[in-house]
DNA sequence: GCCCTATGGTCTGGGACTGGCCCATTGAAA
DNA sequence: TTTCAATGGGCCAGTCCCAGACCATAGGGC
């Protein structure tokens, strides 16, 4: 293939990056993936409320109508729950997602490339925003309340744990004070999320995860950035090897 | 405004982070953004030549019709050269952007929120991905590799430093492994670069920019992860301080 | 009980985007 | 010299998506 002297186009290893796809899918499919991270995260806890259709388009930048065909495919699949009249509004419902087993098909193992590509990054994202957090500007009432995160985390039974973790990491990373950090860590999040789903959840690895939580929350509240950094990269190796053996 | 009894719609917290944005912006505009980007990051240099538009629209994930449009601007604006024939195709041209001052209106003076969302993510991103790429598996010709980058950058022009500026610190966050960190290392350092473009290029700082970037590449080189962390964040801290000197 | 308000439910017109098709141009190979 | 392949140039029908308007419903305040 290619002839004998084919013009040289932009360099082969430069083009990957920046000529990759700009849109990753219609708008229809990003909002229930929004959607669904809001709720997996642990963003909107169930029986909460989510914004008013027309205010949440507009901060979603996304039309009504689609945002309510996202809407309908979550209502459909036991996530969501819509109602009329003067207080309606969209709903989380309690025992979300367990209709349609949490995601349509088993994520089909993923390969070892899209491993190490999430990995790599969720460590670079959290390492950063941890060691960030710890060295932020920050009321102590906010640094504070990591406290109280940890203790649901510690508290939520195994079915509920994966939100109440999710939720502590992004305070950490919010406290970091950049919004498009936050963001990335919350869409790498999502992401690891979707992997852990295919791995056994082990009463052993959630107390090891506490007592590495409580290293990290500790190290931030002391504003000791290094430490808080070390900490996260250890707890992240952790779950990392864990990925690995499982999957890798 | 708002009731007595507002209903707990999700956490405002949480809904910043959750409900933020999908589309940022119509496909057009991302088209010019990533074309410029490729250019200004010296991912193509002047002269070469782009994909073919049928290729690259199918790349970008975006229509012919739209890709083209967004050449027709840079053409425009002195960026980019299309010709037809055989060997045809769109070219970056030699003194790219000069004519219409880069960027029509000067960046306005970003917001200090905007200073520090984008700094904090650089960091975490940029010495995430140089500890990473020194713990990376890659065959030392690649790392070998970096050697001439750093040369490039000492030998540049300053009127091409940022390019070459760039493509050395993109090829070490390739180095890591992840195409997911490396494409966000890339739209950070595209962010950076604006608002580099509202604050003067001394020759001092370019000097002191290439001593830290020999030590960041030794490290790496090396296979040394937390000297390569530390030397990239020094690095960064420099030229963050610049920013914030006349900008914060 | 009546109205008012906040919400979801529905419809429509128009603009943005896409994919497919064919034409025009150029230079290299036959 | 002719042919041909690779490329940009242009057009069009169909689809996606969005902004705005209006309707339906439920509950609270008067």
């Amino acid at each position: 293939m290619a002839g004998p002297q084919t013009p040289p186009a932009a360099a082969t290893s430069a083009a990957s990056i920046a000529f990759r796809r700009i849109r990753t899918g219609n708008a229809f499919e990003e909002c229930v993936e929004r959607l669904l991270q809001s709720v997996t995260l642990g963003l909107v806890e169930p029986g909460q409320r989510l914004p008013a259709e027309r205010d949440l388009a507009a901060r979603l930048g996304v039309g009504r109508e689609t945002l309510r065909e996202a809407i309908r495919e979550l209502a459909a699949a036991g996530w969501l729950e819509s109602r009329r009249g003067r207080h309606g509004g969209t709903f989380v419902l309690d025992r979300a997602g367990t209709h349609t087993a949490r995601r349509a098909a088993p994520p089909a193992a993923p390969s070892r490339a899209e491993l190490d590509d999430v990995l790599v990054l969720r460590r670079a994202l959290e390492v950063g925003a941890a060691s960030a957090a710890a060295a932020a500007e920050v009321p102590p009432s906010e640094r504070a309340a990591l406290q109280g995160l940890l203790t649901e985390c510690r508290c939520a039974e195994p079915a509920r744990y994966r939100p109440a973790d999710s939720r502590l990491h992004l305070a950490i990373a919010a406290m970091a004070g950049s919004p498009s950090l936050t963001a990335a860590v919350a869409d790498v999040r999502m992401r690891v999320n979707l992997l852990l789903d295919a791995i056994p959840l082990l009463e052993r690895n959630i107390a090891h995860s506490n007592t590495q939580h409580a290293k990290v929350v500790r190290a931030v509240v002391r504003r000791n950035p290094a430490q808080a950094g070390a900490a996260m990269d250890e707890h992240l190796a952790g779950s990392a090897a864990l990925l690995r053996g499982f999957l890798g």
